[in-house]
DNA sequence: TACACATTGATTTTT
DNA sequence: TCAATGTGTA
């Protein structure tokens, strides 16, 4: 812990941050705010330990929450101290989990192989329950049993059944058992169960949950103000007598609340272990002194939170502006200009971004930005891996490594079309339920004994012929040789036939990627291998005897033979779904939710949609502690600026197509007038603005006629804050919709809507 | 099986 | 409003 070693000295960390870095508490919770170089911490705490303490990286474990988190850090990690990259155990909950689970699947009472669904499998599946219980989406849908199975996991509940529960309780959780007993029949885990059943794991197997409180000395926590009941359970499992735990994150910037996750495990995480020592990271190296000072506005006004002063050395900047627009057509014109502005100014497109609460307000800023020929990208929108094509090609791999898994065999049973209809599916599916079987058997068995008509035997032995043909060419090609197979025997491509142009090529596109993907999948990734770097671990398999792996030797090339590599491959899709995307590097305005934009930075954010409803919006008005996690969640937004910051609210906004007045929200008077300036376009007044303005604190009702509309008619002179003065040709519509053409003198003729170009009547 | 028509539901989504 | 589902008919 000396100061003096050149490790630290290298680091350049301010006193803060290396209190953090070398602490020896073995409870550790460090409070880091946005931008104070949270990750940074972590992983210099992670080489510290390894360099300076004489740490094995073997002996760390570090759990974050996405993939993209878990490999910075690794790189970084390894980077920073010359250790391997490979076989340490810094991954997500849910990987790390899998890997336990991989690991120790009889003592976790799962058959190898299991396979992880994803939600769109769970869905079907519980569709299927609702028909079969003959449950009345009335009572429930199977979405709400999905929300309820997946709450009740995360708090760690296998089904229950019993008394004190209400008619609707009791039946969910019928239904609950009834997709658990499918699940563990078709060797099939979700998301939650990863965790639920390792967790499990460790409480049912002593031995085992002792072997890893003794082997991790270290456990680090990145984010750890997002974590759910069963992950702090989780960790808590693999906590023993003297190993450490060390925890990052912010309460100020917790925004899954939704999601289960408890601002308490961060805030009440000091009663639970009254030695820990916390640390504070409130020096922002990211945003101007305006910035952090809307920030610190805004956030300061919630109750339920442990406190940081968040500030920054840098730059006073610019204020934060704010402009209301008149509505969301009007804001997101405000925001292209803008953005033109800014691009002029010599910021590139992609170093500025378009935040907004809900995906749905993305619609009207694409259509701003297309008819200003801005690039743009959106994230978040559909992931590679859940896309319809990608998804069946999925199912057919799936059947491949493991013809039990019903969710694949019914995606893709019929499709493309082979003619088994509902009605041979359902003959099927009650041969599988009335034997206790998989589908895939119960076929099988209908074929033996002849028991479909002629036609649907014929398509059905067709498609068992195509599966076992492709296991059977499987052993001996690549992986990316065996998706190609695939492809070109299910004749998947074709069905998309009758699409239109674009959405086949789209199509036929991802399908190649995945082809792509396919080879460059490195199988070192696969586990046995990978576990097998790790010293402890060979041990554990030859003194211990309880682990049930075998030190096979697995060739760390591209070309490993299926179905090793394909089976790693479909874990690796089924977790780690995330970034495959294709344009990458093209220079184009970001857009995402706040919420996706969580641990990014941008020189230049705009934040629309700042109204009351919308931002916070509606839904979390009604409960308490909700509007906390919406200011939460402004707070995020506001700290992804660097330098610029824009804020915008619509007066005026279409939701569900209906026109609605809407007012400001509460957090832009939140943030402190010194920080803020209101801004406008041009010089050209706007009257409608300020009449609506009046309007608005009027009980809403009459859209009284926009007063600009009726001023306006053919012949008449007018003039335009961009294409100045030209002279009115036709109008068409009425009221808000209605539509002018006029010829401009210098833009030439142009059709705007009335209420929106706010045309001032010159003569 | 395929298409037309009705119904529903609509924050956020790391895995 | 509008897209994604579900239902009904040829």
């Amino acid at each position: 812990m000396t100061s003096e070693s050149s490790f630290l000295q290298g680091a350049r960390l301010n006193p803060e941050q290396e209190s953090a870095v070398t602490s020896g508490a073995r409870f550790l919770r460090v409070l880091a705010g946005a931008g104070s170089g949270k990750t940074r911490v972590l992983v210099h705490r992670a080489a510290f330990l390894i360099k300076e303490c004489g740490i094995s990286p073997y002996e760390i474990l570090a759990v974050t929450f996405t993939n993209k988190a878990a490999n910075e850090m690794r790189n970084r990690i390894a980077d920073l101290c010359d250790a391997p990259v490979k076989g340490m155990w810094v991954g997500t909950f849910h990987g790390l989990a899998h890997r336990f689970l991989r690991i120790h699947f009889r003592d976790a009472g799962l058959d190898e192989p299991f396979q992880i669904m994803d939600t769109d499998d769970q869905l079907r599946m519980l569709k299927r329950i609702h028909k079969e219980m003959q449950i009345q989406d009335a009572d429930f849908t199977p979405k709400q049993s999905m929300g309820f199975i997946n709450r009740e996991k995360d708090e760690g509940r296998y089904p229950a059944s019993g008394t004190g529960m209400d008619r609707q309780t009791r039946l969910m959780q019928e239904v609950y058992q009834r997709y658990q007993d499918l699940c563990d029949q078709s060797s099939l885990v979700d998301f939650a169960e990863l965790l639920l059943r390792s967790l499990k794991l460790f409480e049912n197997n002593p031995a085992i949950a002792d072997f890893y409180q003794r082997k991790f000395a270290h456990i680090l926590v990145d984010e750890f103000q997002d974590t759910n009941a069963i992950q702090f359970k989780w960790l808590q499992a693999l906590l023993g007598h003297d190993n450490a735990l060390t925890i990052v994150g912010d309460d100020d910037q917790s925004i899954y609340g939704w999601r289960g996750a408890q601002i308490e495990n961060i805030l009440r995480f000091s009663e639970k272990y009254p030695e820990t020592e916390t640390v504070r990271l409130e020096q922002n190296y990211r945003s101007t002194k305006s910035i952090i000072g809307a920030a610190n506005g805004v956030i300061s006004c919630n109750i339920d939170r442990l406190g940081k002063a968040l500030w920054t050395a840098g730059e006073q900047g610019e204020p934060v502006q704010l402009y209301a627009a008149y509505n969301e057509i009007d804001e997101s014109k405000f925001i292209v200009e803008r953005i033109a502005h800014f691009k002029s100014k010599g910021i590139p497109y992609r170093k500025q971004a378009i935040l907004y609460r809900s995906n749905a307000q993305s619609r009207v800023m694409e259509e701003a930005l297309l008819h200003a020929r801005v690039p743009y990208r959106i994230y978040g929108g559909q992931r590679f891996f859940d896309r319809a094509e990608i998804k069946s090609a999925m199912a057919y791999l799936r059947l491949i490594a493991l013809p039990e898994d019903d969710a694949a065999f019914e995606r893709v049973i019929n499709f493309p079309a082979r003619g088994l209809g509902d009605r041979s599916v359902q003959t099927i599916r009650d041969a599988a339920n009335a034997q206790q079987i998989s589908m895939w058997q119960a076929a099988s068995r209908l074929i033996e004994h002849k028991a479909l008509s002629a036609r649907a035997h014929n398509s059905l032995v067709q498609f068992i012929e195509l599966i076992k043909g492709l296991q059977t060419t499987g052993q001996g090609i690549t992986l990316s040789e065996l998706v190609s197979a695939m492809l070109s025997r299910t004749q998947l491509v074709q069905a998309y036939a009758k699409e239109s142009q674009e959405q086949r090529q789209a199509r036929e596109e991802n399908l190649k990627e995945l082809v792509s993907a396919a080879s460059s999948f490195n199988s070192i990734t696969d586990f046995e291998q990978e576990d097998f770097l790790d010293p402890s671990m060979r041990d554990m398999a030859e003194d211990d005897g309880f682990l049930p792996i075998r030190p096979k030797v697995v060739e760390p090339s591209n070309d490993a033979k299926v179905p090793a590599a394909l089976a790693a491959f479909l874990d690796h899709v089924s977790l780690e779904s995330g970034e495959m995307q294709a344009s990458q590097d093209s220079d184009a305005v970001q857009m995402m939710t706040i919420h996706a934009s969580k641990g990014l930075e941008f020189p230049v954010v705009f934040l629309a949609g700042l109204e009351e409803g919308l931002f916070p919006s509606q839904m979390s008005m009604n409960e308490t502690g909700r509007i906390e996690e919406e200011r939460r969640l402004c707070y995020v937004g506001i700290t992804r600026a660097e330098q610029y910051l824009t804020i915008s609210y619509a007066e005026s906004r279409r939701i569900y197509g209906e026109e609605r007045r809407t007012r400001i929200s509460r957090f832009v008077r939140e943030i402190p007038s010194e920080f803020l300036k209101e801004i406008r376009l041009g010089s050209v007044v706007k009257p409608v603005y300020h009449a609506r303005q009046q309007e608005s604190s009027l009980p809403s009702g009459q859209p009284a006629s926009a007063p600009n509309d009726g001023s306006v008619k053919v012949g008449d002179r007018v003039m335009h804050r961009a294409f100045g003065e030209g002279i009115v040709l036709a109008t068409e519509g009425r009221d808000a919709r209605m539509r002018v053409q006029v010829n401009f003198t210098r833009a030439g003729s142009k059709w705007l809507m009335a209420n929106v170009a706010k045309l001032e009547v010159l003569s």
